[in-house]
RNA sequence: UCCUCGGUAGCUCAAUUGGCAGAGCGAUCGGCUGUUAACCGAUAGGUUGCUGGUUCGAGUCCAGCCCGAGGAGCCA
């Protein structure tokens, strides 16, 4: 007999279908033993009565995460959680599992995290891990339909990409590598060739951040634009998070539905444009709303609280000063003091979900910004050629995964949002 | 790196002014004819993070260290 999932339960209602998976929890009363499966697409409750005494016993023997092959009678139960049930009448116990650590109880986030090997089994972080999928084959998909490129950027690097957050140095062959922290100049390079392309990769921060919204390993989903100007790039950032949105809503209502989200404050995204403000009125509103901030200062955690609280959707900050952003942004030829660099910050205190700006495009001004930064000049050689021959102008951005996760599904951490989060002073397991 | 809080049974937590180390969950055994983190009874389970100090006596007070959590800065 074929296997099925438990997704595909309500698809053989009446029929004796077979069920392998994992032990989830177990209750008894006299001459009925209820067994709480899952096969990693979601639970089911199954049955087993004391006149299938066989069975009976078998189950009687069981612990939590127990795997287990069943076969059994599919049937719709209200009495049950999920309104669908199966009547066992024959086990195959694959493995005997004993003293399983997590209980279905409460524990700390320490012991959790100890046991993040196993903590994934348990029902809200399979969901979260689905969503994440869910949340990747959407960017694949996304860009996919539009025409862009699947590339790749390398991990080892001979230099910071923007010379200012910390890098993990690695030894390689006796020089000084870095892993990554973005793979955004490689992109630049491979727009060329390509026209549209974009990569979803780890990026590597040694920050010592110690919040619920940074890990030292996440990913990125990057895209370059030739041709793209500021403008035409926020459009696409804001269709492919709505496009995201959408999908989830759709496809992934029952994790969305297991991990408690309210999903009216996204369905309220997906119904108007997202708001749109400059630097500077963004500081004038935080004024108003008691956060003054200097020019050339960077927005804090309580800012970007503030204006998503404001706006209720995602926002877009753009024109920013060109102090406080990156070195290879293209100024803003109204004022070039501004660059045209957009920000967007998640509603409900998420943070900053994308980084994006228009690259500078001329050879001239690229090497004065970089001496304006104080870079060193020889590792970004590579880069300068790509304004020599055939420069155009461009546009990219990247979208944090783990954050649009956690916003999507409404986690409080970033670290349950990624199989195996890194953080400060943690790398097990 | 800075600020705050914490570390007692496998887990989550109690323990009065410094005076016999406790409960629930989990495990094990038994009971219960539809459970919803089922319920009822029993059993096992401890170097109170580490080192030193104060005291007749320290889980409790003091010092140092280690580890964890939350927040800040930085960013996606």
């Amino acid at each position: 007999m074929q296997p099925i999932r438990i997704t595909e339960i309500p698809q053989h209602l009446g029929e004796e279908v077979l069920i392998q998976g994992w032990l989830y929890h177990k209750r008894s009363s006299g001459a009925i033993q209820f067994l709480l499966l899952r096969d990693g697409s979601g639970l089911m409750q199954a049955i087993v009565l004391k006149s299938n005494s066989a069975a009976f016993q078998v189950a009687e023997g069981l612990a939590q995460e127990s795997s287990l092959r069943v076969w059994g009678q599919a049937r719709a139960d209200k009495r049950a959680p999920t309104g669908y049930e199966l009547e066992i009448s024959r086990f195959e116990l694959v493995q005997l599992a004993h003293d399983y650590p997590i209980a279905p109880k409460e524990h700390g986030p320490g012991f959790l995290m100890d046991h993040r090997h196993l903590w994934i089994r348990s029902p809200k972080q399979a969901a979260l891990l689905r969503v994440r999928h869910e949340v990747l084959q959407g960017m694949r998909d996304f860009f996919h339909q539009r025409g862009f490129i699947a590339t790749e950027s390398p991990i080892l690097t001979p230099a910071a990409v923007e010379g200012t957050t910390t890098l993990f140095p690695v030894d390689y062959f006796g020089d000084q590598a870095y892993l990554s922290q973005s793979g955004q100049l490689y992109l630049e390079a491979t727009a060329a060739a390509l026209g549209l392309v974009y990569w979803i990769g780890p990026a590597f921060r040694a920050e010592q951040s110690k919040t619920r919204k940074h890990l030292t390993e996440f990913w990125m989903c990057e895209a370059e634009m030739a041709f793209y100007d500021h403008q035409m790039n926020m459009q696409l950032q804001e269709e492919l998070v709505k496009y995201l949105l959408e999908r989830l809503l759709k496809q992934r209502a029952a994790e969305l539905e297991t991990l408690e989200r309210n999903t009216a404050s996204l369905q309220k995204v997906l119904s108007e444009p997202f708001a749109r403000i400059t630097y500077a009125e963004a500081l004038e509103l935080l004024a108003e709303q008691g956060l003054p901030l200097e020019w050339g200062d960077d927005f804090g955690a309580p800012h970007e609280e503030v204006l998503g609280q404001h706006f209720q959707r995602p926002v877009f900050i753009e024109k920013m000063p060109a102090a406080m952003k990156a070195f290879y942004m293209e100024p803003d030829p109204q004022n070039p003091e501004l660059v045209l660099a957009a920000d967007l910050i998640a509603p409900e205190g998420y943070g900053e979900l994308i980084g994006g700006s228009q690259r500078i495009s001329d050879l001239e001004m690229l090497e004065r910004k970089l001496q304006e930064f104080q870079l060193p000049r020889e590792p970004y050689e590579w880069y300068l050629d790509l304004r020599r021959y055939g420069s155009v102008p461009h546009s990219g951005f990247g979208i944090g995964v783990e954050r649009t996760v956690a916003w999507i599904a409404g986690a409080k951490h970033l670290r349950e949002c990624i199989p195996f989060p890194r953080q400060l002073h943690r790398i097990y397991p």
